[in-house]
DNA sequence: CGGAAAATTGACGGACCTCAAAATCTGTGG
DNA sequence: CCACAGATTTTGAGGTCCGTCAATTTTCCG
């Protein structure tokens, strides 16, 4: 009942079909939870969210990531997530060659050690954390992504996937940016617009 | 203030300080976060939890393994969480060489990818799962951790430890054993003695 | 400008937490 | 073997944070 869009098949997918590149228009499915997985994918430009769905149609967002980084890591026989676009994005492909020694498996491995660490990091949060310091720390992984210190940023998800990723409701991710802003923590601008005021206030609600 | 069997530098930790053999005793420290990190422990004998500790006595146990799971993965420069052993332990140090492309390389490699996928399930239970459907799912894991299927198991940890992992109060995780109970879906016997009844069932309910 | 989508705000309820007491288990000594 | 004390677990009562439902406001975009 889809429209073509959201279904790999007959996007842009595969635009390419003898190059390492992909790419994909936004609510395109990269892979799904199940599928035979093969490659790793670089997101060269563009953002991708990864995520677990479980009954009731309740779904679990595992990773929100942007250019540079890596997705369908550690995928044995099938992926154990799925990933779709954010946004128009272009991705390369690289063949999962675990004994890759050389630069590209060196950076490889550092990829998986920081997926292993952002795991860690949000386990943390959802397990203990309430939902302002759930919040914060969102948003300081954000900030610590785009490199140096953008106060201004442009959120790459709306209030639903912030609320999914961060085990909340989306009227708790509304009311919590709310109190932020209260607090002149943060500013919030037109649409996906928000400025860091305060980054260090922010990191210590983090905790 | 605290007893030197919980001190790393005093214990029975470096008894074979030629050796990559290490033994620990209930409650000893093996790692903690912040500390610079060198090498992988693969678990001989014994069982060890992994956790990250937060502002006002709060902490998030990330992993309850044993025997013949590694730890002390994906560490960069230093530990970003701690490990303490549950009972008397025996740990054998790999140094962590990741351009190991020998059988070594390739199961280390395999742990990492466990890692990955068990922290992708314990974010997925602690953001969207009810109270009753985390103790499922911790349960089902130890089960499938056990290898075959021992409906008799031993739990390696108490109820406090299990709270803290599954990001509940103890209380919540008693009322929900207790609810498994009263589903014959298990069996609480004396201490940590446990009878998995209907392993079906509890998969079911772990969703 | 105008309709639809997204975000905010409000009122209320529920799942889980906190505090407290009772019950059970464990280990030690008589 | 039993008694007793401490620790752990269970059970109960009440409170709170967050979820659900709903209305309003703001934003988006043709």
């Amino acid at each position: 009942m889809n429209e073509s869009s959201t279904n790999r098949q007959d996007c842009d997918a595969i635009r390419f079909p003898t190059s390492d590149l992909r790419r994909y228009a936004a609510r395109d499915s990269i892979f799904v939870e199940g599928e035979a997985s093969t490659d790793v994918f670089e997101i060269l430009q563009g953002a991708v969210m990864v995520l677990r769905n479980l009954s009731g149609g309740r779904r679990q967002i595992l990773d929100i990531a942007g250019a540079g980084r890596f997705i369908g890591l550690a995928a044995r026989a099938t992926h154990d997530c799925s990933a779709v676009a954010l946004k128009e994005t272009s991705l390369r492909l690289h063949s999962d060659n675990r004994n890759d020694v050389g630069p590209r498996g060196a950076s490889l491995m550092r990829a998986i050690y920081d997926e292993i660490h952002r795991l860690r990091d949000l386990a943390t949060a959802l397990g203990r954390k309430t939902a302002e310091e759930r919040l914060a720390s969102f948003l300081v992984a954000l900030l610590d992504d785009s490199g140096a210190s953008p106060v201004e940023m442009n959120l790459p998800v709306s209030r639903p996937e912030i609320a999914d990723h961060l085990g909340l409701a989306l009227e708790t991710v509304s009311r919590n940016f709310t109190a932020l802003r209260c607090k002149n923590v943060i500013s919030i601008g037109r649409g996906a617009r928000l400025t860091i005021l305060d980054p260090s206030a922010l990191r210590q609600i983090a905790d």
